[in-house]
DNA sequence: CCATCTGCTGACAGTTTATGGCAGCAGCGT
DNA sequence: ACGCTGCTGCCATAAACTGTCAGCAGATGG
């Protein structure tokens, strides 16, 4: 079985992927095991199958954020589920994420048998109707300080409008059903808060990250809810 | 490169997805253009890769309802609106779809590097509350109907708490925030009609197609909605 | 401008892998 | 019992992958 090369490929991305800066070829050949000319065969192989990898003379290669999965099989419900999914962040997500969600679709799409794109097209599974987008804060910017743990400071306005300016370190954001929640640790307050998207007034993402890692401050705010979120 | 003896197994998938029937390998062989013995290998490595075929000595080879992704490329956002439409379908849809859109969840993040998998596992992004499941009628049998274009047999109680029986044909399902609603052809009426999930007391799936095209019968009836629903 | 680092491509020989034909065993249906 | 079929092992041949060598082009630093 063919089952090396494949894999080497995959090792290969995930190598890629470790590195922030660009990587010379002779430091991938030898983290693969591998000769460079075989190198750049495999980069050439990851780039036809659609990798993004860009490589510059004198520079190295650098891999654009993102992710290769291997073949894999869905079932008939599961492929229902994920266009199901995507077409409801295609609605109800803010929009550049619905955009992502159009992408994603299409590019499963793109793959599928002819039989089955149909499927999808004639769209048998609906979701409600769009959403009207109220935010004034640019939610993506959100979702990308969430990633990267980086601190922002909130320009916001409350439920009996009274404005604050606070500094936050922000671990998740709910999609509700008629409002979006960011999650964060509040240093105003030395506690948890929640703020609404839609009475953010201005936002900015600080350089620094903050000094805990997401997932622990989520486990926490976890605990101090009375209701646990099950998955 | 390799490509040829990829592409060759996903030709020979969506050859076994063609046939409904058994399909013994010599003939797969002839079709693929390759030996017996090299067409048991291929079907050898195609389980292996996860796909779900069985053989079975005198019968020939079937495959279960699915469908194989080759390997592609997703963008750090596209897998986050991935992520959020699967947890969003795991709440909000019914028992069956909904651990559908748990195990693709799965899948997905079982071939993720580890640190990606965090990312879901952490779950930044959330949906509403769990929806309380009301319904009577089982909706995955409703789904399966409109996949196999096949006549339901409706035991139907209206707002007003009428009980009528009828023969309808279905071509959609509609997730909404509080209510699922069945679109569909309705024989007894001669026109497109309506039906809240929770309102069906029983029923029935009939053995034979009804007479026109899923796809038609859906454009049909976007026609005469006022608002069109785009994608 | 030159020197150096790096990406990239071609050619060729050695090695590995895939393939096809053959034989044989086991399960299923008639 | 018989035929059909899935499945595995073996082996010689064909195809591919790989490594070495060579050379060209773009980027950077001096």
């Amino acid at each position: 079985m063919p089952v090396a090369r494949s894999e080497r490929l995959l090792t290969l991305l995930q190598t890629l992927r470790r590195y922030r800066r660009p990587v010379t070829g002779t430091v991938l050949a030898q983290e693969t095991g591998v000769s460079l000319r075989t190198l750049y065969r495999d980069i050439a192989s990851l780039q036809a199958q659609g990798a993004m990898i860009e490589g510059e003379a004198g520079i190295g290669y650098v891999l654009k954020p993102g992710f290769m999965l291997p073949p894999m099989m869905f079932s008939e419900e599961e492929l229902e589920a994920l266009v199901l999914g995507s077409r409801w962040v295609a609605r109800a997500a803010e929009p550049r994420l619905a955009g992502a969600g159009a992408d994603a679709l299409a590019k499963i799409a793109a793959v599928l048998p002819a039989d089955m794109r149909e499927m999808i097209d004639s769209a048998a599974l609906f979701v409600g109707p769009k959403r009207r987008d109220e935010d004034k804060a640019d939610v993506s910017a959100i979702r990308r300080a969430i990633r990267l743990e980086r601190i922002l400071e909130l320009h916001y306005g409350d439920e009996q409008g009274r404005i604050s300016r606070r500094r936050v370190w922000p671990f998740g954001l709910g999609y509700y059903e008629h409002v979006r929640v960011l999650m964060a640790w509040c240093e105003l307050r030395q506690d948890f808060r929640h703020f609404r998207t839609d009475r953010i007034i201005d936002m900015a993402l600080h350089e620094v990250r903050y000094p805990r890692r997401r997932t622990v401050l989520l486990k926490e705010w976890r605990e101090t809810q009375d209701v646990p979120m099950e998955n």
